[in-house]
DNA sequence: GTTGAGGGTGAATCCAAGG
DNA sequence: CCCTTGGATTCACCCTCAA
């Protein structure tokens, strides 16, 4: 079991500590592994299992070739019965190696990826979304007996339904020509040079595209994430995570499969850091109206007006505003001098700055601007 | 209950016999209408099942004094364990009602497609598609916390592994511009004058698209076939079943949908017999090359050729051929010419007439075209 | 260099009838 | 029931090679 980048096993139950299992690829069995690594230090999952085909007889192309398909022993199972618990099995691992606010991707086709999302609901994952990947070039129904399968899909869902996700949300969006990232994916299979071949046979019958990865790794995890992969394959999931500045694990059980993967990741060089694409998700920092006025933006004591200077409120040293009986929040009075339930004060109220009306939220862009430190005291 | 055209509940536990269940919608359960239909009478059962039941509405939540003091996990197991029992008690019925060779669509979203997948797949029913109904214009994700969830997934499964269940293929491959029909479908949502409205509301929350029903129905179902809804809602099945001279039977529990749902029907127009959409699956009788030479298209002795006249072989009055060694089918022996495991030889060989050659298929066709007397004898 | 023809290939639960 | 046999059945993309 020499392999080049594999780490061995520890003896007996002992755990790997961090960099000891970051930005490697493990040969073994996925459930065996995923044991030895601690829980709660994984930001991303994406997990290809194998998809229980069930496969009978030699499928032939209409011109009489034989169709090579998956006849991989890893994809044979007894029954649902065994499936089922394989599949609960790895999950529950890996729900465990989850940091809390975690997500994990499955993907999978009819043949099981019902029972995967079934199971993923089950142990308490939460489904944020379901994603079909429509391929361009689907593999066509020879015979002319069911429609063209010409989809996968994968479930994306969150360790708890409380998870506070990452879902770079802006720049999934500036991705899709500033349209909302939809849930239907079209994505060419993987063909041509990408697809890794041995003596000009594929390595490996079901490698995905990178096209793919990159989008998934793009949405939801951040530079520096580290993003476990339990079924590696030829490892597409760890060199696009690598190419994006995320860390990665890999397991993988066969070592033919191993090779392929371990030589991708030294061939694999990372994009420089400052074009990793996640400048869109940088919020700025949060400015409450208090900090307006700890760092003088804003004096107690001093007015503010609604847009028509119908009216005017005192700001008071404790950040609130009094404005007539009224008392509160700048959002709370605002929305009381205006009769409704909520109103956000930032765009209501205004201060007088050399004989000119200038909204708070003005202010507030300027202090976020001026960086975390207080004006010059006067 | 006074409902027009709602069939009265039979007393005890008698069923329905199939002049009182065909081209009716009943009001109430869907089980326990389903248990008064008897077993195997139903080619086709199109299911659109309530998913909302759990962790959504407080008010459909299980009972909170019941499962006061559990912990959150309990009551995500019970509900999800409650919808459980309700797939698998209806979708056990539908297995029971369908034909041997009948198949089933199921159509869900993330929340519940999972389950339900599983559940048809443990009660026996095989799945052959799944299928995704993918949106122009779904609702966007208002709060950009996830991507915009796009599609709906259906299930297409036959009533068991072994059924011969109806797909026009070459319906549906016409239907798509002469390439085989996919399993990603792209249909606008339910808008504008199909959206049934009463004073301006919209009737039902989930009303599905009527193009797609359409191609569900078109797809596996021929005329006359009787079609079951067991969660009819507005009646979008019914209607296109009706519409496309299908049978069908339709179970809503709500009057107020029943209602709009026989209003719908009424109002519904099947289309004429002869412009129904069938006549591609309408294969021509089978002329065995045998009958060629009965019926004195082709004549014992002569010869056959290969497309470019390398090889000949002679027919014998058996209506087997024979090339140097080789004996047997047009087909087995064009296959062993080619060195192939199976060959087509109606493509493979011709026969001279008046100086051309001429596929023996074309030979095969005219018979078909003459009917099935055999040409006057010489 | 460009274009076009031709061949290879992809997660596939892929037949029906008759003896 | 099983086994044999007839004969129906494919789309988009990538690569190579020739013109």
């Amino acid at each position: 079991m020499a392999i080049e980048g594999a780490l061995p096993m520890k003896e007996g139950n002992a755990r790997f500590s961090q960099v000891e299992f970051v930005n490697r690829v493990f040969l073994g069995d996925a459930l065996e592994v995923m044991r030895r690594i601690p829980g709660g230090s994984v930001d991303m999952i994406f997990a290809d299992p194998p998809y229980n085909l069930m496969l009978q007889d030699p499928l032939y192309r209409p011109n009489q070739e034989r169709f090579e398909g998956v006849s991989e022993e890893w994809d044979r199972f007894a029954s649902f019965g065994e499936y089922d618990a394989f599949t609960e099995s790895w999950l529950r691992e890996c729900r465990r190696l989850l940091k809390e606010d975690g997500t994990i991707w499955a993907i999978g086709t009819y043949h099981n990826i019902f029972r995967v999302g079934k199971i993923m609901q089950d142990l308490g994952f939460w489904i944020l979304n379901d994603v079909v990947w429509i391929k361009a070039n689907p593999t066509p129904n020879f015979r002319g007996t069911r429609f063209n399968n010409a989809h996968e899909t994968l479930i994306w869902a969150a360790r708890d339904r409380e998870s506070r996700y990452t879902f770079n949300y802006r720049t999934m969006k500036a991705y899709n020509d500033d349209l909302q990232m939809r849930s239907d994916w079209h994505i060419p299979v993987c063909q041509g040079k990408e697809r890794v071949r041995i003596g000009g046979r594929k390595a490996h019958p079901t490698q995905k595209p990178e096209a793919l990865l990159y989008r998934v790794i793009t949405s939801c995890t951040k530079p520096g994430d580290i993003i476990l992969d339990p079924f590696a394959g030829t490892g597409t999931t760890l060199a696009v995570a690598k190419r994006l500045g995320r860390r990665y694990i890999g397991i993988e059980k066969n070592e033919a499969y191993l090779r392929v993967c371990e030589e991708r990741l030294r061939r694999t060089v990372p994009y420089p850091e400052d074009i990793l694409p996640n400048r869109l998700e940088e919020r700025p920092r949060r400015v409450p109206f208090g900090e307006l006025i700890e760092r003088g933006y804003i004096l107690p004591g001093e007015f503010i007006y609604s847009p028509d200077r119908t009216y005017r409120a005192t700001v008071m040293a404790d950040a609130t505003v009094t404005c007539g009986g009224l008392t509160g929040s700048i959002h709370r009075v605002s929305a009381q001098l205006l009769g409704k339930d909520a109103n956000n004060g930032w765009h209501f109220w205004f201060v007088e700055r050399e004989g000119t009306m200038v909204s708070i939220d003005e202010l507030r862009q300027r202090a976020i601007r001026d960086g975390g430190e207080p004006p010059q005291q006067a």
